[in-house]
DNA sequence: ACTTAACGGGAATAA
DNA sequence: CCCGTTAAGT
């Protein structure tokens, strides 16, 4: 081929290498796990820089995370050895969107000033209306309300359009019109608006849409499975204009249907788009050939999909480890002094990762890291920025860029409790609704009629004063002065810190958001507080520690890790137990379970519990592995080594206790206990214990042995634990 | 009238 | 374990 020695080039295999010399037409490059799709987008856009004659600011580079659109800027900046993608449009859907949305705010009568309302802030506007609706709050869930108003605009349906077949989807509809109503009055956005307001300006205002074609020429976008209706609209009316569309896609890789990602879209993108060019990209440089043989045989299960081979120069590996572990805290220890095992064998602790269905999975996790003294970090969980003190002093931030906005009142309005509780702003209210304006100005009115006289209604005065110098200062100070004098004037310190230890960590989250704000020192207040609403989880993980990751496995998506454990593939968990009824979502569960999988590149391990308890630790019940588990050949497994040296255990149907546990309980008399009390054991993770107790539960021997070295006091099943009597002195 | 402590009920994934 | 709600205390 011609271009084999174009330096661009050089690094790439035949099928990369046709997907990034395409023409400028519309292209859809399917990409298997671990296939190089990130590079080829790379190099896909400095091919159209530096050989295709396309200048930067007409390119529009979509991503999954904000991180990945960092990182993708900067690896072009090295590969063009300057800062030529400075023009260039790169960033996440919602990222974009909002730009975009911040410059025709007018057109949609908000304000340039407009913010994003988080899924709190929401619940708080749904929450008011289903008040003001006096609707049963119990029937009709502000949660569910939402979720039902979500999905609406994922798919660009407005109320009118909405399919009412039930009296529910009725009071759907007067929700969505209530709601919407609520989010204009505060000058706020969520997060499907920044979508579907993009989708619809773009449809319906030709002036507006001819604007951002000529601008954007050049779409890319990655993870092009994972979007929804509204994305698509957008995509699709941007890039009617210079039909040039570029996705990456990998079907087997949708996770996110359930918040509208459509994998119709590639089937639409062919259909919009006849002439679109194919590629397809098998080769895997990322997992050894074990662990995709592995996630293949898993994936393979689903109907309707379009089946690729994957396939990898990296012939061999380690076997895939399946491991069952009596509860969740003995998963948890396992995984962490396997984890620990390698770290002697010259693994680091960035290199491994730990991932599970659920965030409450984490906690077990993390106990035992802590336990055993190794660093983790946790993605997701209680975000950073959900914090509530971080929420405050956003919240005190929001409030001084836009005063009018009652949510952002209502939140700060009494943070410290300065003594103005429901009955007071209750008077507020009523002011305002009297003047039919916002709270705010509500309050402004009754400080300027002079009638706040008792205690409450002093401490509202005051606020009021405090909230008039912010918005004086608004304009005047930096973000960073701004947090500083919120920080004083609200003796927010002494808040904080309580003296106890969360208080300490609180108020370290305090200053970490104020060193952050000090790093972007020139960001406007607008844009930092849009910055943050769209913030990722993902997309606080720092490359730089050396922890290991503990993170879901939607968190997952896009990363890799040289060793890779997934906890808690139970029935129930994965797949999730409010998803069993529909196959549609069990197929989804999974393919979540494919993208955990292939994340690994050398070792992966696959761990369940034999029960697991809810509801923190009080009573655990028993479950059933996963059935996804079931379709592992037996070739790419490997007994751990617990059970190895105690003879043949083919594969893991024959640990299925599930089953066994409960009912089978007379059928045969029960053997002789192997263990008993005074006992010494040894065993492999542990060390040397000593028997407390032991008894049948079931038809199993459980044994409580206490342990040294701090362990403690486990239970452990006789049968199955790595675990030998000593002989006595 | 507001604040704090005790209580009961409840869990999926996320920008 | 975290949330929202309620009851008692300031």
């Amino acid at each position: 081929m011609e271009y084999e020695n174009h330096p661009l080039l050089r690094v790439l295999n035949a099928q990369q290498r046709a997907a990034v010399t395409a023409s400028l037409g519309p292209a859809l490059v399917i990409a298997g796990p671990g296939s190089g799709k990130t590079r080829v987008l790379t190099h896909r856009i400095a091919w159209m820089l530096s050989e295709l004659d396309v200048a930067p600011w007409h390119v529009l580079a979509v991503t999954f995370t904000n991180k990945a659109a960092r990182e993708m800027r900067h690896r072009l900046d090295r590969m063009l050895g300057d800062t030529s993608t400075r023009p260039m449009t790169l960033g996440t859907f919602h990222a974009t969107c909002a730009r975009i949305l911040r410059r025709e705010a007018e057109v949609l009568g908000l304000s340039p000033n407009y913010l994003i309302f988080d899924t709190d802030d929401q619940l708080t506007v749904m929450k008011q209306v289903v008040a003001d609706m006096g609707l049963d709050d119990k029937r009709y869930r502000p949660r569910s309300l939402l979720n039902a108003v979500s999905s609406a605009k994922n798919e660009l349906l407005t109320p009118e359009h909405y399919p009412v077949r039930t009296y529910y989807d009725e009071i759907v509809v007067r929700a969505y019109v209530s709601y919407q109503e609520g989010l204009r009055k505060n000058d706020g956005l969520d997060f499907d608006d920044l979508l579907m307001e993009t989708a619809r300006l773009l449809q319906t205002d030709e002036a507006l849409r001819d604007r951002y074609r000529d601008r954007f020429r050049y779409v890319l976008v990655d993870e092009f499975q994972d979007t929804n209706i509204a994305q698509y609209v957008i995509l699709k009316q941007l890039a009617l204009g210079h039909r040039s569309l570029y996705v990456v896609a990998d079907e087997d890789q949708s996770i996110y249907s359930w918040r509208g990602a459509d994998c119709r879209n590639i089937t639409r993108l062919r259909e919009d788009f006849p002439e679109v060019h194919e590629f397809l990209l098998e080769e895997n440089y990322r997992s050894t050939q074990v662990i995709l043989d592995g996630a293949q045989a898993i994936i393979a299960q689903n109907p309707d999909r379009t089946s690729k081979y994957l396939f990898t120069t990296k012939s061999g590996g380690y076997p895939v480890v399946l491991h069952e572990a009596y509860d969740e805290q003995e998963e948890a220890d396992y995984i962490v002094l396997e984890t620990q095992r390698l770290l002697r064998t010259g693994y680091k602790q960035s290199d491994v990762a730990v991932m599970y269905r659920t965030n409450a999975q984490s906690r077990a996790l993390e106990e035992s890291f802590i336990r055993h003294n190794i660093p983790y970090r946790l993605i997701g969980a209680t975000r950073f920025y959900s914090r509530k003190e971080i929420k405050d002093v956003l919240g005190f931030l929001r409030f001084m860029l836009n005063p009018d906005d009652d949510v952002s009142f209502m939140r700060v309005v009494n943070v410290p409790p300065r003594g103005i509780g429901a009955g007071t702003v209750g008077k507020v209210a009523a002011e305002a609704q009297r003047l039919g304006t916002s709270l705010y100005r509500g309050l402004v009115s009754l400080v300027r009629s002079g009638t706040l006289r008792s205690r409450a209604e002093r401490a509202l005065t005051s606020f009021a004063a405090l909230v008039h110098q912010w918005t004086v200062l608004r304009d005047e100070l930096s973000v960073a002065r701004l947090i500083d004098r919120v920080l004083a004037d609200i003796n927010f310190e002494s808040y904080v810190r309580d003296g106890s230890d969360k208080g300490e960590s609180r108020w370290e989250n305090v200053m970490a958001l104020r060193a952050v704000v000090a790093e972007a020192s020139t960001v406007s207040l607008v844009d930092f507080l849009t910055d943050v609403a769209l913030v990722a989880d993902v997309d606080e993980l720092a490359d730089e520690v050396d922890a290991v990751t503990l993170l879901t496995l939607h968190g997952a998506k896009g990363l890799e890790y040289r060793v890779v454990f997934l906890a808690g593939l139970e029935e129930g968990l994965l797949p999730h137990s409010r998803s069993v009824d529909s196959p549609s979502e069990v197929a989804e569960e999974r393919r979540l379970l494919y993208v955990g999988m292939t994340r690994a590149e050398e070792r992966l391990y696959l761990t369940y519990a034999f029960r697991r308890g809810w509801r923190g630790y009080r009573g655990s019940e028993p479950s059933a592995p996963s059935r996804f588990l079931k379709d592992l050949p037996a070739e790419v497994l490997k007994q751990p080594e617990d059970r190895q040296h105690r003879g043949a255990k083919p594969s893991w149907s024959v640990t299925s206790w599930g089953t066994q546990s409960r009912d089978q309980r007379t059928a045969e008399p029960l053997p002789e206990l192997r263990f008993k009390t005074g006992q010494r054991v040894k065993h492999t993770y542990y060390g040397e214990g000593m028997v407390l107790e032991s008894e049948y539960e079931g038809r199993q021997e459980m044994v409580t042995v206490v342990f040294g070295n701090g362990i403690g006091v486990k239970k452990l099943l006789s049968h199955m634990a790595p675990m030998e009597p000593l002989p006595q002195h």
